[in-house]
DNA sequence: GACTGTTATGACGATAACCGCATAAAGGGG
DNA sequence: CCCCTTTATGCGGTTATCGTCATAACAGTC
């Protein structure tokens, strides 16, 4: 189990509490937040989370057209979410990072917990 | 300085590593970080995690139209990001969450880390 | 160089999201 | 009951994004 420092409650380098975030930042965080706005990329970095693959492995796996997944990967890419190895004429794919999951597992913790009220408020009524 | 543990890399109860999450969850996934893919969004998230304010101070403080703030505080109302108290003729609404402030501070670790390898970067070079 | 296989990209229609205008709905005062 | 204030919502124009088709770009082979 992993333990992740946050600093958002007590420290000054807070990212939103506190003093209001530039809009420069403002906008950064919703632009990195819109690529994971879609279940296909979202669904690509998790494939590729099960190791690296090419383009042709990806199609296979997600049933996603050869564009569609090409674009979507390179959007991924700026953000430095996915990276690129070239082996010949392949382009292998790989995403090593643990943000996506930090986040996500943050998330679903979330919607655990209101699933949870939801079920209790069914129950108490 | 608050602790979040992670249970994303040892625990079978992981958000997107390991085992692929359902069409489901991908779908509520993209869904809650569409919330937060708008500025404006997450303007309103942390102006009102300055205390609660009605609608008419966040005019204020935002500069947007009231139709606007309504929607978005619609929006996000229904992912629980904030809640609303009826004053009389005025609606109160409030953002308690320290999930968006968790959110972005990892976020914000990221860019950081992504700045930090571009300077690097050119120093070197 | 011609050919094949793999990946990236321009063009484009379809769809969804944003945002403001006008207006409805709701909750007090006179 | 009417009016005023505050907030929510239907409507429409604009813009951005998605996803596909066709094609260009790239790497290797003959």
């Amino acid at each position: 189990m992993r333990c992740i420092m946050l600093l958002s409650s007590y420290s000054n380098t807070m990212a939103v509490a506190g003093s209001m975030p530039s809009p420069q930042l403002l906008e950064e965080y919703s632009q990195f937040f819109r690529l994971l706005s879609e279940p296909a990329r979202l669904q690509l970095l998790c494939q590729l989370k099960t190791g690296p693959m090419d383009v042709a492995a990806l199609i296979e796996a997600t049933g996603f057209s050869q564009s569609h997944i090409s674009r979507q990967l390179s959007q991924l890419q700026r953000a430095d979410l996915v990276r690129c190895e070239r082996d010949g004429v392949r382009t292998i794919w790989s995403a090593d990072s643990e943000l996506v999951d930090d986040l996500c597992t943050l998330v679903q913790t979330r919607l655990r917990q209101r699933l949870e009220a939801q079920l209790q408020q069914l129950q108490s009524a």
